[in-house]
DNA sequence: CCAAAAGTGTTAGAAGTACACCCATGT
DNA sequence: ACATGGGTGTACTTCTAACACTTTTGG
């Protein structure tokens, strides 16, 4: 009594892509050339396959717009009111992505009408998708102050002066450089490449990267990284 | 093109019933008198209606089992492998809990087969219902580790050993006692009703009740918890 | 030589942890 | 009077937060 036809309903997949381009938060959003909702802005998205997992169907979305393949990747949160969607009942099953944005295929992005946009000054979007940015970047934040997942915005090497940008346009507040700095080595995540930045105009910043090992054995171990949180 | 009935799934919602009968956390489990998968255990769940927001399916799910309404019910994560259910593609979900163990209806509970039994004895469940506790048990320690929500599986009167019972039981290990009651105390969420506690068989301890004003505004604040965890 | 960003150390206060003694109650 | 569980204080250690000077580099 409960299989019938009129109680299934589409299943979508939204995605919260972020990225850092040094100074800010961005998203990746499309400006939509197609029904509904034409000429106006919403997140990337698409409909779950009825042979396709979900992760697998998130995680196509995701590759039809980037290109990109191993990026991380987290639920956020599924959206299922009644009217969310006005064309058809359709609950949202939403991801939310960290990558490296000089890495994603940006004419793949560009053919799909994907454009980065500050995350502070994005358009309003279509549905509920205001709802799910927001949810994204509480998510963020919560998660970013406990654990490292920041270094997935940044390139494999990085200074420490580039992961505090990151971690103030995050928590969009500034924080002192010598607790951050002391606070992210302690942690001995970091490994020192023993190389310099290039691109300084000043003093040029060591560059460091991930210690794989340490990140994969910590990432669930609850760090406190931003205690001003 | 994609909007094509095959490409429609049925949405279940189950739900993890948490509670805690001050020695140890249960879980409200069911016995299934009917197909599919008869005579097993699983989680309390149902259909979402073609009608009916996600949320507003989830909350009628648990009251049909417990006759509660305004109980403290969070989003856990959705689960949507496409054999996760072997009689039909469904995409479930999922819900977490938390009730005061004495102020359910026991009898309509029964009437639908359901039991509480304890988490760390549970029998195995159906399908993918055992990750589903698993995940709920980590997201309620994670966020009991940072958020006051404990006190949502105990009565509206209650002792700072109870608390602390309580808590013992969701990290399953032990707390100093001198520690807690003054981290407890320090957050300022407990008003002293005055009364004591009749059913001890020693010294009777001070029964507290939430401070309603302080939890609702210092819900989201972040606070640390268990440091131990 | 000046401006701009990177690197580093110290100190005071707050919070966390470990630990011991006294009190109230029922048997 | 004794066993059981409740209540409280103190000292030590660790973490956090605030803060200033020196170094490197390009123009």
């Amino acid at each position: 009594m409960e299989y019938l036809v009129e109680n299934r309903v589409l299943v979508a997949t939204d995605c919260i892509i972020f990225g850092f381009d040094g100074e800010e938060l961005k998203l990746l959003l499309i400006k939509r050339n197609f029904e509904p909702e034409k000429g106006k802005w919403s997140l990337m998205g698409g409909f779950l396959r009825a042979d396709e997992d979900l992760e697998v169907g998130a995680k196509r979305i995701l590759h039809e717009l980037t290109g990109l393949e191993n990026v991380y990747m987290e639920q956020l949160q599924t959206f299922g009111e009644v009217n969310r969607d006005p064309a058809e009942r359709t609950v949202s099953v939403c991801f939310f992505a960290l990558i490296n944005i000089h890495e994603h295929d940006a004419e793949l992005a560009r053919s799909r009408n994907g454009y980065w946009l500050s995350l502070k000054e994005r358009p309003k979007l279509i549905f509920d998708h205001d709802r799910m940015v927001e949810l994204a970047l509480q998510r963020l934040r919560y998660k970013a102050a406990l654990h490292p997942i920041g270094f997935e915005l940044l390139p494999e090497k990085f200074t420490i002066p580039q992961l505090q940008r990151l971690y103030e346009a995050i928590y969009d507040s500034p924080f002192d450089r010598r607790n951050f700095s002391r606070k992210i080595l302690s942690t001995k995540l970091l490994k020192d490449t023993g190389e310099k930045n290039e691109h300084g105009v000043t003093k040029k910043a060591v560059l460091y990267r991930l210690d794989q090992e340490r990140y994969q054995k910590q990432f669930n171990a609850f760090l406190h990284f931003m205690s001003d949180f």
